[in-house]
DNA sequence: GCAATTGATGTAATAACATTACATTTACAT
DNA sequence: ATGTAAATGTAATGTTATTACATCAATTGC
């Protein structure tokens, strides 16, 4: 997947959200494309739903807020669970999978007979860098 | 921590969550309290936020809603992180703690030398009666 | 007792986040 | 070229959460 066979909104979107240093509300998304003709919200939220579903970007549930994924190229659908670690003074999002994590909860997802959609994990708290 | 303690506005969202078998918001909350006077949605956020520092409420971030904890008595801090399956369909929600995925999360926490705040886990799907 | 402080409450207004509804346009396979 | 699906434009509305300010209640120190 990239960026090439993106539509015009969704293109615009994903190129905010991949220069930004730290998550964007969609609100945020807005006002940065407004000169790019952007007007109301449904037009950052369906960019978003795409992205999403193509796996190019995140939402971070915690903070209503979305990221570029880590590694576009790839699709981070191919990685398993996306955990992240937030910092609550500066917005660095750092993307991580665990292997041994997944297994643990799909183990219990199992074990209850519960059919998974999708998992969340979001570590928030300080970086290294504002401690 | 018992329920003893409580304020009356505290003690009433306390009961309305404990007594519901799924997750509710805050304005739900707030409608269902109507008849004991509550007004504003602060007079819940301002409860909940209390029950959720006492530990006796958690917060589903991915589904703006709030549930008790499935074991008030001693607390949910002295569990360390916890875990939710979430029923999309029925709104069933179970909570679960699992060290080995904590240790994870804090060994690489540690690794970044990010100080960790508080960590989100949620499973959305669909339970084993829904399925 | 009674001021002083702190925590809790009441109320209104507003901010922030997200969706529904409906009309129109574009892309593209047949 | 035309039928269909996907994308877009726009307005209105719905949902979630906070700010600001006034009042009331409980507790502490004197």
């Amino acid at each position: 997947m990239t960026t090439q066979q993106l539509t015009k909104n969704q293109g615009l979107v994903f190129d905010v959200l991949s220069h930004s240093d730290s998550p964007l509300s969609a609100y945020t998304i807005l006002d940065k494309l407004r000169d790019n003709g952007f007007r109301a919200p449904l037009q950052v939220y369906r960019a978003l739903d795409k992205l999403l579903e193509f796996g190019l970007v995140h939402r971070l549930e915690s903070i209503n807020a979305f990221v570029a994924c880590a590694h576009p190229h790839e699709g981070c659908h191919n990685h398993g669970i996306t955990a992240f670690t937030i910092c609550e003074t500066c917005g660095q999002v750092t993307e991580f999978h665990d292997h041994v994590i997944e297994d643990r909860l799909k183990a219990f997802a199992k074990g209850r007979n519960f059919k998974t959609g999708k998992t969340t994990i979001e570590i928030r708290g300080t970086c290294a860098g504002c401690a």
